[in-house]
DNA sequence: ATGAAAGCGCTAACAC
DNA sequence: GTGTTAGCGCTTTCAT
């Protein structure tokens, strides 16, 4: 009952431990009675080949990294999932990393996955601009970033149209009457912050509207820096009529401010946010959301990454998923139908 | 620039690979001198081990599984962050795997786990009674359950005082001048769902109130379900006064129920959920918890485990942590003061 | 198409 | 205290 090696399959099906070594990674070499012969073995025995073995003499691992930086962001872990089911189908394991957004441990992480030789990382990351991947690429393994992307290499990516999204979002506040829309965005450097706020400016200046650096205030994605970014913002005298929230936390956060203040959505101020709130206790204050394809973005990352990992060699793929602007009451100041896609 | 392997640290320190080895692994075998030749050859090379040849030799990882039953419910990556902050403090790395409460697919990653001859396992079992870490257990491989624990194995374990927890919550509404309460139950067959009802149903016989099956109903520990099992207890007549409920997912869907049948809190009901919620939009809800300490749950776990992994052969430890009922509005209909210890 | 043999990088006996 | 040696389980030339 100790451990079922290559060896014990061979001797039971009598045949050398490089035939079966052939029928677990290139079938097609044996002929069909040998095959047949060494799957009953493996079967009867039970045989499961080690990955260690198999690592230390492939140079490769069957795990995939994953590195986002927040574990206990839902938005992030719907991603997760994705990436999760695909690696299993292929026969990978997922490796979870979080960062909290710092960029230390982000690289700290990245040098363990290298020295792992994991397979390949998806990475949502901390910083568009220093990041430290040419530790992975340098040893030729791949990645691709989910939700963010890097400026400074190139890499795979899967993320939504944010500039898109945000203008989108901002026009909807627009046609619903705003004129003084404020924006809470994510901390500086991430290249969904940038993004979003440049689809912000834009959506004003396609109204004609001004932009007024008073009314963007900057958080950290999370629901206290929601909470405060919205208190600083509605101190304002004139108070914004609408708001535009960068991510999913700090909507959260910023409906605690509203709350603080007794302002009423969307009599007092239009909200719009940033991904699904449905995890949160949204039900009545059905809030307009800019949706994301979580799970989808997460499995389309690990297919391309897989696609790496095996070899391919295609230029850089970059893969924009569509984002839907739902439109709920908390931006509903005239009849509108349903969602409308974005992007 | 190809891997630096245990031979190039020994030449360059004029030494024998052994005593690299050495130095790695039981530095106080080795000489001070030598010793502090090998660690400066490997600062000047950037020697890492390389992990498979490792652990192919010493038949273990240096990877702990993590297996939850929700990766997307903040509750649990609060602990697995726990996890995962201690095991790399020691120089482990952390598996994630979800199981969506599914006993199948706990199982498999179970045997995953154990074909990877990974170190050790922290999970949140998805039964208290089907379980399958005998895969584990008869490779030696230790196992800490949190959060749950497992009826039918002996395995060391952290949670909170569920019984005594729910009790009290209990105990709070009934001094809130409750009479009539609902109980929103987790799926059955798993630990926290009955110790959980148990400490409910204790809480109610204390008072002489009756225990009413029509007061309870079972839910999947998710938003959708306690949505649906709040409707079905509020639209008995006599409608309940208050109602407890047994995590933090249900207790959005509650709320959101209340809200479709225009019910105020905690004028027309009381309420009660378990787990924090300030991930959530709260802070104007205000709902009462028992609040548990999540991420010292994770800790202690993985502090267990690695005890474990390391040799420790102590009978079986059962670590309970304190619960709190954190009061707010959501349950108080007379003055009281801020929060109590549980159990 | 199949087998024999070498070796991936490391640790653990065993000698000295 | 240190070095030598063998071998963990697997894949991959290289013969045949």
């Amino acid at each position: 009952m100790g451990t079922v090696t290559i060896t014990d399959v061979a001797r039971t099906a009598d045949v050398s431990a490089a035939t079966v070594s052939r029928v677990l990674n290139n079938p097609d070499g044996v002929s069909p009675e040998l095959r047949q012969r060494v799957i009953e073995a493996i079967d009867a025995l039970g045989y499961r080949p080690n990955s260690s073995a198999r690592s230390l003499r492939t140079r490769a691992t069957r795990v995939l990294g994953v590195i986002v930086s927040d574990v206990t962001n839902p938005f992030f872990t719907s991603m997760v999932r994705g990436v999760e089911d695909v690696a299993q189908k292929s026969g990978y394991s997922v490796m979870l990393a979080n960062t909290d957004e710092d960029l230390a441990k982000e690289q700290r992480y990245l040098q363990v996955f290298a020295a792992e030789q994991i397979a390949g990382v998806v990475l949502s990351p901390a910083s568009a601009t220093d990041t430290h991947i040419d530790v992975l690429s340098s040893r030729g393994i791949p990645a691709v970033t989910f939700d963010r992307r890097l400026r400074t290499a190139d890499v795979d990516r899967v993320t939504i149209n944010n500039r898109r999204a945000a203008e989108q979002a901002t026009e909807h506040l627009i046609e619903q009457g705003c004129r003084r829309i404020a924006f809470i965005s994510g901390p500086p450097g991430i290249s969904t912050s940038s993004e979003r706020l440049a689809g912000y400016h834009a959506g004003l200046r396609r109204a004609g509207l001004p932009v007024e650096p008073g009314l963007v205030s900057d958080g950290g994605f999370r629901v206290v820096s929601g909470h405060e970014a919205a208190l600083r913002l509605l101190a304002q005298d004139p108070r914004p009529d609408g708001m535009l929230v960068a991510n999913n936390l700090m909507t959260v956060g910023a409906v605690d401010a509203l709350d603080d203040l007794a302002l009423r959505v969307p009599a007092d101020l239009a909200l719009v946010g940033f991904d699904d709130l449905s995890w949160a206790l949204n039900a009545r204050s059905r809030i307009t959301t800019v949706d994301q394809p979580t799970y989808e973005i997460g499995v389309r990352a690990a297919e391309l990454l897989l696609g790496r990992v095996q070899g391919e060699r295609s230029p850089t793929r970059r893969i924009t998923l569509p984002a839907t602007l739902t439109v709920r009451d908390s931006s509903r100041r005239l009849p509108v139908s349903g969602g409308q896609p974005v992007s």
